[in-house]
DNA sequence: GGCTTTCTACCAAACGGTAGGCTGAGCGCA
DNA sequence: TGCGCTCAGCCTACCGTTTGGTAGAAAGCC
C-alpha cells in the first residue's frame, strides 16, 4: 500500500500534528476526502505505521536474543541488529520514537505491551549476564540498559545514508562501546577469547 | 517571567503544534489577545525556550570541560553535569530536544551554531584522550562522542523525579559506562590511581 | 455475446470547529 | 493625566470529517 508509505514520509517531515491529510492527500494525487475510502481517521494511521515498524523492530532483536550462546555474545548481536534495522528504516523509525507520545494512552499500550518490550530485552540479557559473572555485578540492570538503548536509539537523530558512516559501521562500533562499558574483566577476556 | 515556563510546560505536554496560544492564556488567565503584548508570535515564544534552555546547558558543560585536568575525567565531569542538567531541567530539555525541529533551518542554526555545539565539546575531549593514550586510537571520534550523546540525551525520555533513580546515580552510571566503553587499559588504570 | 448489477476508487462540496494573528477600547493605578 | 496591561471580539485560513454521488472496471447471468 502506497498510502502508509506516503503518510510516514510526511509525518517525518512535518510531525503528526505538523501534516495534514490535505499534504498527505496532494502527494497522492487525491482528495482529502477520498483518503476515508481507506482510513477511518488520521490517528489511526499514525497508529499503523508506528505499529508496523515497532513490531518489525521487536521481532529483529527478539530473534537475535533467543539465538544460542553467551549471553554476551547475543546482546551484541541485539545491539547490532537493532542499530541496522534502525538506520535501514529511518523514516518509520523516526515517526514511531517521536510521535509515539502523539498517541492517546491506550493506543500507546497496546503498542509498546504493559511493559517497555524493547528495554525488557535488553535487560534481560545483561541480567543473565551479571548472573555468569559477565557484566559488572554494581550495575543497575535496568539503568545499563537505558544506556545502550539510549545510545542506540539516538542514532535515528543523527544518522544519514550515504554519510560518514554506513550501518554495519555504526552498528558494530556501538555495540563495542556498549559491551565494553558494562561488562567484567572476564566478560572481556571471554568474549575476546571465543 | 512566569510566560515562559507556562508555555514550556504547555509545549512540553501538547507539543509544539498541538499546543494553542489559547492554552498558555488559559492557564495564565488571561485572553489569548493579551499574550500579544508579551511576544512576537507563537514561534518566538518557542525560539526563547529552547534557547534558553540550550544556552544554558552548554554553558554547564563547557566550564566543565576547560577546567583544568586530564581529558578523561574532565570527561567524565562533562557528562555528569549534562546528565544532572538534564535530570533538573526535565521539562526544558524535553521541549529543546523534541520541538527543535519545529523551528525553521534559519533560526535552528542560531542556536545551535554552525557546528553541533554540544557534539563539538564531547569530540574535543575524546580527541584530546586520543591524543594522550587514553581512549581507544581505532575508535572514529564522532561516532563515540554520539554514542555518549545518545545515551545522556536518551535520559530526558525515562527519567522521572522521585523515580528509582537519582539525578546524580544516574549521572555517575552513564558517565562510568561511557568512559569504560571508549576508554584504553591505560586510561582506565591512570583514572582509577588518580 | 449482450445485458445488468455490483464493486472499487475516487470526486465535489460542505460541515462545525479551531487556529494564529490582530485591533481599538477601556481598566486600575501612580 | 498617563501608562502598563487586559479586554472582547473579529478575521481569514485551515483542520479532520462526513455525505452523496459517479466513472469505469468486473462479475454474474442468460
Amino acid at each position: 500500500m502506497e498510502l502508509i508509505d506516503v503518510a510516514t514520509q510526511v509525518f517525518y517531515e512535518k510531525g503528526y500534528d505538523g501534516a495534514s491529510l490535505q499534504d498527505i492527500a496532494d502527494r497522492l494525487g487525491m482528495l482529502k476526502g477520498s483518503l476515508y475510502y481507506y482510513i477511518q481517521s488520521k490517528e489511526d494511521l499514525l497508529f499503523d505505521v508506528i505499529s508496523a515498524v515497532h513490531k518489525e523492530g521487536l521481532a529483529v532483536i527478539r530473534a537475535r536474543a533467543e539465538v544460542p550462546g553467551g549471553p554476551l555474545e547475543r546482546l551484541e548481536s541485539v545491539i547490532v541488529g537493532h542499530v541496522e534495522h534502525t538506520c535501514r528504516n529511518l523514516v518509520p523509525t523516526a515517526v514511531f520514537l517521536h510521535e509515539l507520545s502523539s498517541l492517546p494512552e491506550e493506543r500507546r499500550r497496546e503498542i509498546l505491551g504493559s511493559e517497555h518490550s524493547y528495554q525488557g530485552v535488553f535487560r534481560d540479557l545483561i541480567e543473565s549476564a551479571q548472573a555468569e559473572g559477565l557484566v559488572r555485578a554494581d550495575l543497575e540492570p535496568r539503568l545499563a540498559a537505558l544506556s545502550v538503548l539510549g545510545s542506540t536509539n539516538w542514532v535515528y537523530r543523527w544518522f544519514r545514508p550515504g554519510g560518514a558512516f554506513t550501518p554495519e559501521q555504526i552498528g558494530s562500533e556501538l555495540a563495542e562501546m556498549s559491551i565494553r562499558g558494562i561488562a567484567t574483566a572476564e566478560g572481556l577476556a571471554r568474549r575476546a577469547a571465543g
